[in-house]
DNA sequence: GCCAACGTTGGC
DNA sequence: GCCAACGTTGGC
């Protein structure tokens, strides 16, 4: 069986909500936008069709893991970087040569209990995760330990 | 290639 | 709304 791997994506609320995900056609979205290159190498290559995906809602209150979220279709170019009118253009980005990436999420299951940061940061088994040292990243890996202590979280 | 200035993210 | 932390830009 091939082994899965486990992230977190950031969104805010007011942007862009699990709620609007949930309401897409097959609850699934192309995750575009994202201009940072640590989170495009990311998006580009690492993430597989089939990963897990924690949905987590930044400059909220309280900001929180909401949702679950599963890959289903790998890194290719976010064309959002070559439209003029898109508030994501750059452009240094082509459609010849690409320098912004983006995968398709789809929303899996809405936690029964969101996951706010404060009991991220207050569980020890956690404190090693990205999202508690490094507040900058919006998409980041996750390991399957921390996956396991999250979602156990919310019971 | 250094680094100051500036812009952005995101917790609080 | 404030501001710390971090990333990016651009002059030199």
């Amino acid at each position: 069986m091939k082994k899965i791997n486990y992230w977190l994506v950031k969104s805010e609320p007011s942007d862009y909500s699990f709620s609007d995900l949930l309401s897409e056609t097959n609850q699934t979205a192309e995750w575009d936008g994202v201009r940072n290159y640590q989170a495009r190498n990311i998006l580009k290559s690492e993430m597989k069709i089939g990963d897990k995906v924690l949905y987590y809602h930044s400059n909220s209150n309280p900001s929180q893991i909401v949702g679950t979220a599963v890959v289903v279709k790998e890194g290719y170019p976010d064309f959002t970087a070559w439209d003029p009118k898109s508030k994501h253009y750059d452009p240094k980005s082509t459609p010849e040569n690409p320098k912004w990436f983006m995968v398709d999420l789809k929303a899996e299951k809405l936690l029964k209990k969101p996951i706010p940061l404060k009991e991220i940061k207050n569980n020890k088994d956690l404190n090693e995760m990205i999202l508690v040292k490094n507040s900058r990243l919006s998409v980041q890996p996750v390991t399957e330990k921390e996956w396991v202590e999250i979602l156990s979280m919310t019971e």
